[in-house]
DNA sequence: GGGTAAGCGAGACGGTACGTCATGTCTTGGT
DNA sequence: ACCAAGACATGACGTACCGTCTCGCTTACCC
């Protein structure tokens, strides 16, 4: 018996078409740029009706969202690396975080998702849930790692750590403010470190 | 005769048409957002032909970008307070950029302008230039006056520290990924100042 | 094992859908009128899936021709009225024909029904033989019995006849190109009836 | 000054565009029929915008009767042949006619006015004063003729007569309710005297 | 002080994309 | 096997804006 609301049913969704929408859309976001992508061109590359576009997702930036997303999924239970030296293990982090925002491939499709996220509250919340929450929990589980070592205060704040060492970075790429060099990295890891320091 | 660049003659502009399209943006931007906003939009409202505007901006995001950094123009030569207490200083900086960053009324506006400006290189420099350097500048300075004093190493990277006060704030803002109270603020001043200690 | 024809098995027809649609039809020809009608309207209003409407019916016209030929289905044996004064029983019939093309209820349907058959030459034929011939053979042998009473000329073309009669009501029904009155009718039967008399 | 209506201005209207847009209507009745013809496909071929239709026609309909009201315009002061003999000159007009329906190349074109016109009551006043009128008035003209002559009752209904001709012709070719022959022109014209036969 | 060339308002134009609706086909699950 | 339900590719709808263009008009500036 149907509900009324006009939701679609999920069980009859065509998983060729979900999949062919979402690497079409990661084409397009790569070739032409986020500010030129349509949900016309995704549905003509994809092979797809527009509708069944409109069927399963709320906005262009909800597909280019998920298309992103489904990509970077599968990244369960990560761990950072522990060589119990909490300075080395943070300079490798952030250096690897630095070589990834300078790669040109990513350029494209993580700034669309950034418009994206910070235009739309509610793919926000999703971001945050599906993506950002098991990244930052193996982050701040590193932390605690080192407070229990005690190279970190035992009542610092992780989530203040983890900003930070990340939005001095993320700002940098974002407004292309200042140049991303390891040596950047290295100096974000020390000054957060020191502020951190137990007493 | 014409030098064929097309090049507009700017003595001749119309001042009148100008404040007209800058104030009719403001007004647009905040009743139905920077994505609704279109060219179209603006000329009917400010009473102008569509060329007057294409005549004098290369696009829509330096329409809006004139319209609030005339705003926010003759901004020069600000200070911040100085007390002598470097963080009492920046506590109260800090929690007035708290402050307006909650203000509702600013939201569509900067919001508008951050999307601009992460998208388009050549208005990130203009508002680097015009706008944000001689703020930069006066934060700058007082942190000087600071290590003048020997509240801070004298050998610290001001860059840097501006943007561990100031770029998790707006990164929380940007995101919506966390509140933004006073109380955030004096953590923000404690653990930068902590950082940038001298030996 | 299938003949791979795909033409249904008629006996396994659902009496109950069938009228549903015919029902639903009916009722949205009148209420949207025929240019707004849908297919997926009509199998939404009977609660009945699309494919049982295309497996039964070769189109929309189709259906609303078979929606309104139910209707009027049981018209077998119709006899015209006979005072043996063919001018007053000619008038009779006329005004009432007058009468029935005023009513704006048949307005929308016979519109649609005269379009239809004027599109599809195949429901034409049908036309021409569950529903005109019977009424068309009533009215010729009303003018056969006037043949026979010498009132009209014993070579007349009846089908001519009731052209001459018929013909112009319909059109200015058609063309709303004049009044549709009893004395329109009147005038009709009395100079058809003049081209008709005998020598 | 704006009227605010939204009217457009016909003083700026293309003649380049409208002659184009006519032409490929023209063009498409005849290649796909009326029924599969498209404001879509009208602009593509014309090599026009669809708003530059949309400004100027009401609907599809309103193109279409544009497009062949165009073709046939210029037919002022139209007269029927009149050798003195009413029953010679209108056989050899209904003979005209007759032939003229009879010619496919027509059938496209005039099935899809004749449903516009049936369909939408203000087109109907269109065409009758636009095209109908002064041929009507022209044939009008020819039975006043014969009236001065005596070939005519002198109180003749002029306007039921040319239905008397006219509609049973076009009811045939309407409906293809039966052939189209010059041996039907002058039966037709034949009982149409007859009818109005002075005493 | 009269001509001329710019900016201006207006808005038509060829286009692209929007988001919706209906088409006719196909598949699933229920009877 | 038919049926209700509804997803699907397709394609047209009518609307909103894009950026370009062409109209008259006002408004300097230059001879």
């Amino acid at each position: 018996m149907s509900t009324g609301t006009g939701t679609p049913d999920p069980t009859r969704r065509s998983e060729r078409s979900r999949q062919a929408i979402l690497q079409a859309t990661r084409e397009l976001v790569s070739e032409v740029g986020y500010a030129k992508l349509s949900i016309e061109g995704i549905a003509a590359r994809a092979g797809v009706g527009k509708q069944t576009i409109y069927r399963w997702w709320r906005s262009k930036g909800a597909v280019v969202f998920d298309a992103f997303l489904t990509l970077s999924q599968g990244a369960e239970g990560i761990a950072l690396p522990d060589t119990g030296d909490i300075e080395a293990d943070l300079r490798t982090v952030l250096r690897a975080t630095v070589a990834e925002f300078a790669d040109p491939a990513f350029e494209g499709p993580i700034r669309a998702l950034t418009l994206e996220i910070s235009a739309d509250p509610e793919l926000a919340a999703q971001y945050q849930e599906k993506l950002a929450a098991p990244v930052e929990e193996a982050k701040r589980e590193r932390l605690r790692a080192a407070q229990r070592a005690g190279q970190v205060a035992a009542d610092a704040d992780l989530d203040l750590a983890l900003e930070l060492l990340y939005a001095p970075l993320f700002q940098r790429w974002l407004f292309r403010s200042g140049p991303l060099t390891p040596e950047y990295a290295d100096a974000l890891v020390e000054h957060t470190l020191r502020a951190l320091r137990p007493d």
